[in-house]
DNA sequence: GTCTATATCGAGATAGAC
DNA sequence: GTCTATCTCGATATAGAC
């Protein structure tokens, strides 16, 4: 077994096309990608345990033995989508806070800070956009991953380094402790946005709170975990 | 297939023993908690999918069919212990908002409401305790629960509505929308207390956060929270 | 009520033809 | 690379003796 690379920080590899974008030459997706995102939805969707291998062929319309070709294994497959829209979206936030680094001379506000961890992930839930299903993909890895991805969720927290870093250089009063802390509570936030979460929300609010609306979602929480930061 | 009792706000069960405590004249715990205290365990550290009847009844050291014979199935079971531990959560909820209520003539401020609302389920994560795994269950079943387990997350708020009603009084200079969001945003600090979560987070931090002071995570989160709904 | 043995099913993985 | 057919395993559930 070839040990997968651990670090989902910033890696070389291609991430550049979304993935209809995949075509061969006589215009038809390639079957690998094919089952790259039926896997993705299903997973995303019903949960990883709960979808087999046939429901994913089928959705793609592709062979039974295709994932096992291509991937290895079911768990394979999981693992690769995993580790890939886990490195995009931690490029995502490294370059916006990598921006609000620059436009800050190097201490960037704490509200930049939350801003650059928050807004990539709720962007990627815009209905409008084809990413919906990515994040909730990586929110449902936190809990139902395998026992490989738990390990690496676990124990690398490289990307998150560079934000705990930053937010203890922007809140001098707070003891380092009380800051890891923050960070945790800010990060559920931003756990806590799955489908059922929402439909629940919308049955406690009348049909109130508008999910869709990302900007504004945004909005909101940067500004009820900045507000959990500035308290003395 | 009867159906059980949508309602988790107060039940008429018995909620008042411990699991371990139903004996047998003879001494020794009746098959059918010791199922109930094995499978909660299990659930809670390994996930709902990966627990078999077969690991379920090995820890129980009892019979394989004793599953089947005391609940039906193992679905049933999940659903049986969901249902109980839901029920006990929501009912120390809503008395310590009723405690809140009585003190501060039917107006109880927001750190009042939030403290009624996170206390509980905290308190239960103490290590020392014996509601850890149960909380865990819990969580869990947000993400990981059956069909039925979810439909009953999504549709029963009647134990969050006297929550948001409370929120929306002591908050009137905000939307309603906006207090239904910060509710979400508090409720996403709970659920976020998984075993993976707090893991990560000491390894981000080099030890320094310790879950197992429960008290002063509380009052932790209570101020985060406080702080979010408080902000203009 | 309890246990052994088994029925039945669906899963992931693979062999081998094309 | 792709497909069909199949292997093997582990799951839940149950029948029937005691």
């Amino acid at each position: 077994m070839t040990q997968p690379d651990p670090s989902l920080d910033l890696t070389d590899q291609d991430l550049s096309l979304d993935d209809e974008a995949h075509l061969t030459q006589a215009g038809c997706a390639a079957t690998r990608d094919l089952v790259f995102v039926a896997a993705e939805r299903l997973f995303a969707v019903h949960g990883f345990q709960k979808v087999s291998v046939r429901d994913i062929t089928a959705e793609a319309k592709v062979n039974l033995a295709s994932i096992n070709y291509h991937f290895g294994s079911k768990d394979a497959l999981l693992l690769e989508i995993f580790t890939r829209r886990t490195a995009e979206l931690n490029r995502a936030r490294a370059k916006m806070l990598h921006e609000a680094n620059a436009a800050h001379a190097g201490k960037p506000p704490v509200r930049a800070v939350l801003h650059a961890l928050i807004a990539p992930p709720v962007r990627w839930m815009d209905p409008k956009g084809e990413r919906l299903i990515s994040v909730q993909f990586l929110i449902r890895a936190r809990s139902e991953g395998t026992d490989q991805m738990r390990d690496i969720l676990r124990t690398d927290v490289s990307h998150l380094r560079r934000f705990s870093d930053a937010l203890l250089v922007a809140c001098p009063q707070l003891t380092p402790e009380e800051v890891y802390w923050r960070l945790h509570f800010s990060l559920g936030l931003i756990h806590n946005n799955r489908f059922a979460e929402f439909d629940r929300l919308n049955t406690l609010s009348g049909g109130l709170t508008r999910e869709d609306e990302v900007d504004l979602l945004i909005q909101r929480m940067v500004n009820f975990a900045e507000a959990g930061f500035l308290r003395a």
